[in-house]
DNA sequence: TTGACTACTGCACATTTGTGCAGTAGGCTG
DNA sequence: CAGCCTACTGCACAAATGTGCAGTAGTCAA
């Protein structure tokens, strides 16, 4: 569908692989875009949207810019207790480590927890899950956030209808929070979900 | 003094600078060698070394050899569309790469593919989720498997009792699958989920 | 002195590759 | 129905680039 991000990923891709950026002719034939310029048309949009740059009649003359400086992979802290206020990432507060691919973690001060409950599993989210978290005072509406609620951590999705701010669970067998009735006292956000991840074994 | 390793040195400095190996003129421009032979000599040097690896006629194509795998992650392709018989890891199959922890994508061969449609919301796979998986043609009862059907890449959960082995979405809108019944010409089990992986963004 | 070996030069040539310009089918909007 | 936009096709062309073949100056050893 997305024909211009699916380009994008090839020409990242095709980087990661060979260790050089395609040609115009190895997009084109990659799309079946028989003409040089279909391939230039996306190019000049990606080059727009400031997603690629391109060097004047050089061959494979394309760069990805990565506005992180994509290391091959970012060490997330899983942490175990979350205790008062900010999750700490001291050494008896982290259960383990992963290393995780640029493109599940990207942001800084990325962490995750273990969820706990079955209180989103109408999300998909099931008890012992991996969430990656993105530390994130004022997530959107719709997103599904991690919180603080007395001491303990737990998944929510966050609906905020004018001044209510609601943190709705993905079960019906637990009650909606109502922060702006509840005060924030007792919660604190501590920011969205960037990522799921499930061990099967 | 030591040209070859100057000039091998030139080429990693060059793809980190610009994100693409230099041209044969490129490299005799730099040290003043005014003949691409000369600078082919080089580099034939450097090929026998194992140091460099040429791609025939590709404009830019020397790749570095690179014997310290850098990193705990293994990189593992995400395959777009999986055509009749094996995963194919050729070219145009390959939609993407992630670099997983070893954690997660423990085992040789691993490859993961996208999640279509939802005949595994009960156990909390979505549409869209990428599933890493190890290939394996002997799964165990109730594991969730990778399964080609007709050409379409599925994920049941495989429950196998006495000699009848069948194949079952965890949604009551789909149908279980006999093995046994239907015979496994149009069935092959591709391996078993690893991981499940969502992004929220 | 010869002969091998190293480190190139020089040039022609075929591909590969980026660029320019013109045109067009299909969908959507007014 | 015209006009615009998107997503291309098609072709020519020049520049960039890899390859092949022949030759050579300098060094070093026998």
């Amino acid at each position: 569908m997305d024909r211009k991000g699916q380009i994008y990923r090839y020409i990242k891709t095709e980087i990661s692989r060979k260790g050089l950026p395609p040609t115009i002719r190895e997009i084109g034939n990659r799309f079946n875009i028989s003409s040089t310029n279909g391939v230039r048309y996306f190019l000049n949009k990606l080059e727009d949207d400031g997603l690629i740059e391109r060097q004047n009649r050089m061959a494979r003359g394309i760069r990805i810019i990565d506005r992180v400086p994509a290391s091959t992979g970012t060490p997330v802290p899983i942490l175990g207790r979350v205790p008062a206020g900010k999750p700490s990432f001291s050494e008896e507060n982290v259960e383990d480590t992963i290393l995780l691919d640029s493109s599940l973690a990207k942001g800084s001060g990325v962490f995750a927890v273990r969820v706990h409950g079955d209180s989103m599993v109408g999300a998909g989210i099931n008890d012992g899950d991996i969430a990656v978290v993105k530390p994130n005072p004022l997530p959107q509406s719709g997103e599904i956030v991690v919180a603080l609620i007395e001491d303990e951590v737990t998944l929510k999705r966050i609906i905020k209808k004018g001044r209510e701010v609601i943190l709705r669970p993905e079960n019906d067998d637990y009650p909606e929070l109502n922060l702006t009735k509840l005060g924030h006292d007792r919660i604190r956000i501590l920011g969205s979900v960037l990522t799921i991840i499930r061990r099967f074994y």
